[in-house]
DNA sequence: TGTTAGCACTCAATGTGGTTGATTGCTAAC
DNA sequence: GTTAGCAATCAACCACATTGAGTGCTAACA
């Protein structure tokens, strides 16, 4: 069966009226809808097609329709019109400049959810591609040692850690310039193993410190030990606007996957190597098994070189994809634009 | 009206009851109860009589009774007898050895959770009383200087501060110094306003770049600025297990104070000046709008010297107080022990 | 051939009335 | 002061009827 013009209003219609209204659809309805002039028995008819192709369904007998997640599917990738808005609260927050990363991101969370109604996350950058700028190693006493490291972007990392041959402040001296003539501009990527072989050689005696030190700045810049990448989340209560998704089960599901914070990094790793800028995930093709009612929107951004974290919206399949796709699009772009005019 | 040894032995009963089932009880089921050896009939008159001192209520005519606010009130001062309970969990969790202050709050909260099926949060200490181990300067470039502070118990904070006129690596120098040996051992609270000025007249023409760093000194320590004391929570999906608190309405409000944890701030400003130890609000009583059916218990422990915080268990008012006070008090008082013999 | 009006049919949602059972308050007897 | 007994109350439950939105089908129409 082909999907005429016809058809596609029809379902684009059903589905924009299911968005607002979140109650079945039916055929009077989408008859009275303006831009088909058509009776609702031929509707009707045209319903019953579409059904069959599996785009719509009934959840009963008498009732109207609803897009299944396959007409969802259809309608993000075809259907949908993309209106860039302007996003004037987006816009303002971005002429009050920011000094923190962190806090920046922790506010953009709460500014999607606000302006979408749904519920954010943000994962904090990896900065595996980002320049070691200073590393400053100091001793608190014999056995344990304080490591700040600054990377590109002003990101301050720092770790206390304990070594098991007692060290000096000569040491400690010899250790820094040591590692910052040696990783100074270095990025994590690019530290390798030939030059782990040097940097132990030449630390002498230090050799199990130097060690103890290399692994405490990879951990502080993959952010990777047990805190893996930092979620910044807001808005998980929006879900409660929702009927669909706020009876107890869903709901209890999707604000422990939100307070736990593991599944949304596994929502994360999923994102982040897709090639599209902007991907969507509806019902069950979510890879959280408690948002398996939900649609979800992530897209990949970048604050300058290697600064790579996603950005996800959570909703119910009846979210206003449009209006989210467009949100995030404008919000890429413009950090793109604030992150090259400040090199 | 007298409140006798018999009347406080059948409220007991129904409380200890309705904390178990959180259905209504009726006379019959509390005359089986096995202390009292008295009919329904009995019951239901000393019921009549408890209800008119206000202590129980019928939520309606042909329904068993209730505590109230004030019943629990009673309870919780009076009638509770605390028993202190093996914590294994708890135990084995002290018996490994942690480095994080941070993150051991993170853990405690989580089993805190886990442990009483309620919902806990955790202020993360202030440091005002804390002991100045270490100031580190770093320059990065002539604007930009990274200050890192630790303090007793490892607590490191860091800022990047931008400064108007230039500095150099000398002055950096200098400055470590200085303010080493001048504020090594104090605490905040012991940065008067006569070291601060002898400081400004030996940094000379640093003066104003002291200034910053004391500020971002003192930011780092009181843990004050945009962010608040920092608070820890877990387990708010546990509330899911209430029938009472899990309705859309109250869910939703009280998951949304652990979300944006503002409120839970006005709870632990409001716990941390009292007297008592353990503190428990029922109901109305609670600081928190949202959880006005909901009972807090809040405890202000203390690790080392100053560094105090807040730790609170949200449940629904027919919380097992004796479990989650004695849980509470162990806490306590394993911290303290954990904390001195560290010393 | 596609469109439409009309009609019988379906079924969730809502309402109604009766039944059940837990529980009470009261009274009279112990 | 305690208890047994009893009528009264009322939420919860169930069965059943009603309603109304919506459908599919068919026959008539353009």
């Amino acid at each position: 069966m082909y999907l005429d013009s016809r058809k596609m209003k029809i379902l684009k219609a059903i589905i924009r009226t299911y968005l607002e209204t979140g109650e079945p659809v039916g055929s009077r309805t989408i008859s009275r809808y303006g831009e088909l002039n058509v009776s609702s028995a031929t509707i009707r008819n045209e319903m019953a097609d579409l059904e069959e192709m599996g785009l719509i369904i009934q959840p009963h007998t008498s009732a109207g329709r609803i897009p299944t997640d396959q007409g969802y599917r259809l309608y993000v990738d075809e259907l949908m019109d993309e209106k860039v808005r302007e996003m004037s609260s987006l816009q303002h927050f971005f002429n009050t400049k920011m000094d923190h990363v962190e806090s920046m991101l922790k506010d953009m969370a709460r500014l999607l959810a606000r302006d979408t109604n749904y519920a954010a996350m943000i994962s904090a950058p990896r900065y595996l591609e980002n320049e070691i700028r200073l590393i400053q190693l100091s001793r608190l006493d014999a056995y344990h040692i304080v490591t700040v490291v600054v990377m590109e972007g002003n990101v301050v990392r720092n770790h206390v850690i304990t070594v098991e041959s007692p060290v000096t402040e000569a040491d400690i001296l010899r250790l820094n310039i040591l590692l910052n003539s040696a990783l100074d501009g270095k990025t994590l990527d690019e530290i390798s193993l030939s030059l782990i072989r040097s940097l132990k050689e030449q630390a002498g005696d230090n050799r199990e410190v130097v060690m103890s030190i290399l692994e405490a700045i990879s951990e502080s810049i993959t952010n990777s030990r047990e805190e893996k990448p930092e979620i910044y989340t807001s808005g998980a209560t929006n879900i409660f606007k929702y009927p669909e998704l706020s009876d107890n089960t869903n709901a209890s599901g999707i604000i422990s996957a939100f307070e736990e914070k593991d599944q949304l990094i596994s929502l994360v790793n999923e994102s982040k190597d897709k090639d599209h800028e902007i991907q969507v995930y509806i019902g069950k093709e979510a890879p959280i098994r408690s948002m398996q009612d939900c649609s979800i929107v992530t897209a990949n951004y970048e604050l300058g070189k290697g600064m790579r974290g996603t950005i996800g919206i959570i909703g119910p399949k009846r979210m206003d994809y449009e209006h989210v796709v467009s949100t995030l699009k404008t919000l890429m772009s413009e950090l793109d634009r604030i992150y090259h005019d400040e090199e």
